[in-house]
RNA sequence: GCGCCUGUAGCUCAACGGAUAGAGCAUCUGACUACGGAUCAGAAGGUUUGGGGUUCGAAUCCCUACAGGCGCACCA
C-alpha cells in the first residue's frame, strides 16, 4: 500500500458516496486526494484532509463529511482502521499485510521503483552550464551541472523525453578578449583591459604555442585568430572533460555562431516583426518586451548593424521549439537573474506561454569555505574558484550531493572540511554509509544461505512499519521533485530513509544468530532490507552519486 | 532609486496552506562478548526577523518595515 494507492481508494469511496446520493459535489469528484504521512504518532499510518477540502462545496461540515468517508473506507480490505480527528482529518491505519507487500513490490520493481508517467509524452529541453570557454568551469556553472543533471534524471524517471543542452557563446566579443589575453601573455604584454588574467591563460597560451610554433610570426590579426581557434578548442575540451568526470554529459552542444551563419537569427527577427513586436528607433531594431512584462524594450540589432546578444537567444529559443520541445528550461545563476524578464517577454512575443514553454530557473550563489573562510573569486587577479577546486577537495560524490541538497533559491556555503569527513554530520556519508551497511547485511545473508522471501503480514513491528512507510513514499518524492523542479527533495528523503533504516536495524534482528534456524520473519525482514537497498540506490542514482557496496 | 532571492533551535538546513514547526551537528544522560557502535535510546533547545491582513487553519499567500545576497547596457 503506497500513499498513491490509498489516494485512489479514497477517490473510489467519494465516487461511491456521490453515486449513492449520500453527498453532492457540484465541482465533481477530484481525481486525486492528498494523502500524507502524519508527523504525529497516533494519527495513523496516513492522513487525509479531503473532508476539510470538500465539506464546503458538499454543503456540510468537515467532521460530518469525514464520518461518511470513514465509514466506507473502513470496509476496504487494505484498511484496518479509520478515525476522524481534529477539525476533520481522517487518520487511516493500513492493514499490515497490505503494508508489508510494499517491500516485495519494491524489490520486484528494482531500478524502476520510483518511476511514474507524470511527464510521459513530454519533450523536455534542459539548458544548463553553458559557460563560455574563456576559462575553467567556475562554481556558478557547477551548481547547475549537479542540479540540472539531477533534474534531467528525475524527469526521465517520471516519463519525460529529456535532452541536455549546452549553449556555447562563440559569436560575440567575449572570445576576442580571451584570444587577445592569450596573445598578450605570449608576447609578454600585460593583460588587456577587460581581458582575462589567471594561471590558466598562461597554460592555454603555452599549449597553443606548442601546437603552432609559428604563431607569433604571423600578423597580429592572424595570430589572434589562431589563439582564438586553438585556445577555445583547448578550453572547451577541458570543460567537457571536467563535466564528464563530474558525471554530466550533454546531448547537444549548440553553437551560437551557427545561428547567425545559418540565417536563424534573421528568421527569428522576421517572425517577431511579422507579429508586430519589433520597431526601429535611434538606428537600432528593438523588441517590444515591455509589452510582455519586461522593464523596458530591448535592442536586438544595434545601430552599428551588429546583432545584440539577445538576438541569438531569440533564434535559439525558436530553434528548440521547432525541434519539438514543448518545455524549454534555462538554468541560470543569480548573477543573471536580470535576464529573466526579457527572456519571458521574448517567449510571449513569439505567442508562447512563459512559465510553460519556457521556464527559467535561477540558482543562488555558491561559496566554498575552507577553515571557515570563503574562497573568493576575483577575475582581475585571476583567482577563479573552479570545479576542480571543489572536486579536488571533496570528490565527485560529495560535490554533487552538496550542490543538489539545497533548494536552488538558497545561497549555499560548502564547507570543504565538513564534506570531506567520514562522519554523520556529512550528509552524503550518512546516506552512502546506510547503503554500504545494507549491502554488508545482504552479503552476510548470502553467506548464511538466508533467502529473502516475502511474508508481508509478518512485518508488524513498529520500526518495520515506519521503514515501510518511508519506502512507500519514494515515488511521490520523485514526482514532487519533478513537478516543483526541486531535486533537493530526493537528497532530504534519502537522509530520512537512512535514519529510519538505522532505527529499524537497531531494534529488529534480521539474520538468525549462531545456530538458530532461519524463520519466516528472517526472510521477510531480508526482503525489507533489500527494498531499502533498492531505494537508496535509486535515489542516489537520481543525484548522480554512487551507492557503494563497501566504504 | 527599482527588481529578483533569502531571513526558521547555538550552527547548517527541512517542512504539496494542515494537527504539538522537524532533522543532523554541537551540549547533557544512557546502551558496547558489535547481522558495519561510522549505530541507537532519551533530555534540552523556537514569539519561524518585526508589524498588519486573507481563512476553518499561515513558516508558507498578500501588504509593510528591517537585515543580507545578487542584479539593473545599443557587454556577452
Amino acid at each position: 500500500m503506497t500513499p498513491d494507492q490509498l489516494s485512489l481508494i479514497i477517490v473510489d469511496v467519494l465516487q461511491a458516496l456521490v453515486a449513492d446520493g449520500a453527498v453532492t459535489l457540484p465541482d465533481g469528484v477530484p481525481t486525486t486526494v492528498t494523502v500524507e504521512r502524519p508527523r504525529q504518532k497516533g494519527h495513523g499510518d496516513y492522513a487525509t484532509n479531503v473532508a476539510l477540502k470538500l465539506a464546503k462545496q458538499a454543503g456540510t461540515n468537515p467532521r460530518a463529511f469525514a464520518e461518511l468517508v470513514a465509514k466506507r473506507l473502513a470496509d476496504h480490505d487494505a484498511v484496518s482502521d479509520v478515525e476522524v480527528a481534529g477539525p476533520g482529518f481522517l487518520n487511516i491505519t493500513v492493514d499490515s499485510g497490505a503494508q508489508g507487500q510494499v517491500a516485495a513490490d519494491i524489490v520486484a520493481a528494482g531500478a524502476s521503483y520510483g518511476a511514474s508517467d507524470a511527464f510521459a509524452g513530454e519533450k523536455i529541453n534542459l539548458e544548463f552550464v553553458s559557460a563560455n570557454p574563456t576559462g575553467p568551469l567556475h562554481l556558478g556553472g557547477v551548481r547547475w551541472a549537479a542540479v540540472g543533471d539531477a533534474l534531467g534524471r528525475i524527469f526521465t524517471l517520471t516519463g519525460a523525453d529529456v535532452t541536455r543542452e549546452y549553449y556555447f557563446n562563440d559569436h560575440g566579443a567575449q572570445l576576442d578578449r580571451f584570444s587577445a589575453s592569450l596573445m598578450a601573455w605570449a608576447k609578454g604584454l600585460p593583460v588587456p583591459e577587460d581581458g582575462y588574467g589567471g594561471a590558466y591563460i598562461e597554460d592555454i597560451a603555452k599549449d597553443v604555442m606548442a601546437k603552432r610554433p609559428d604563431v607569433l610570426e604571423l600578423p597580429d590579426a592572424e595570430a589572434q585568430e589562431v589563439f582564438r581557434a586553438e585556445g577555445v578548442e583547448l578550453m572547451f575540451a577541458e570543460i567537457k572533460q571536467s563535466l564528464h568526470d563530474f558525471g554530466v554529459d550533454f546531448d547537444v552542444y549548440f553553437h551560437e555562431d551557427n545561428l547567425h551563419k545559418s540565417g536563424a537569427v534573421k528568421k527569428a527577427i522576421d517572425r517577431l516583426t511579422e507579429l508586430g513586436n519589433t520597431y526601429e528607433a535611434d538606428g537600432a531594431l528593438w523588441l517590444r518586451t515591455e509589452k510582455f512584462g519586461d522593464d523596458k524594450d530591448r535592442v536586438i540589432v544595434r545601430s552599428n548593424g551588429a546583432a545584440a546578444y539577445l538576438s541569438g537567444d531569440l533564434a535559439y529559443y525558436l530553434d528548440k521549439r521547432e525541434r519539438g520541445f514543448d518545455r524549454c528550461f534555462i538554468m541560470l545563476g543569480a548573477d543573471h537573474h536580470g535576464y529573466v524578464g526579457r527572456m519571458n517577454a521574448m517567449c510571449a512575443a513569439f505567442g508562447d506561454e512563459p512559465g510553460k514553454n519556457l521556464e527559467i530557473l535561477i540558482g543562488q550563489m555558491v561559496n566554498l569555505l575552507r577553515d571557515g573562510q570563503p574562497l573568493r573569486m576575483s577575475k582581475r587577479a585571476g583567482t577563479v574558484v573552479t570545479i576542480d577546486d571543489l572536486v579536488g577537495a571533496i570528490g565527485v560524490d560529495a560535490s554533487r550531493y552538496a550542490l543538489a541538497r539545497y533548494h536552488s533559491d538558497s545561497p549555499i556555503d560548502i564547507d570543504l572540511d565538513l564534506w570531506a569527513k567520514a562522519t554523520n554530520d556529512n550528509p552524503v556519508f550518512t546516506v552512502q554509509y546506510a547503503h554500504a551497511r545494507v549491502a554488508s547485511l545482504m552479503r552476510n545473508a548470502a553467506d548464511l544461505g538466508v533467502v529473502a522471501e516475502s511474508h508481508p503480514a509478518l512485518l508488524t513491528h513498529e520500526k518495520e512499519g515506519e521503514l515501510l512507510r518511508v519506502l512507500a513514499e519514494f515515488p511521490r518524492v520523485v514526482k514532487a521533485a519533478a513537478e516543483l523542479r526541486e531535486p533537493h527533495r530526493v537528497a532530504r528523503y534519502l537522509e530520512e530513509l537512512a535514519g529510519t533504516y538505522h532505527r529499524f536495524y537497531d531494534s529488529c534482528r534480521v539474520l538468525p544468530r549462531g545456530d538458530e534456524e532461519t524463520t519466516d520473519l528472517n526472510q521477510a525482514r531480508l526482503v525489507l532490507v533489500d527494498a531499502t537497498r533498492v531505494v537508496l540506490a535509486n535515489g542516489l542514482a537520481l543525484l548522480g552519486v554512487s551507492a557503494p557496496e563497501r566504504m
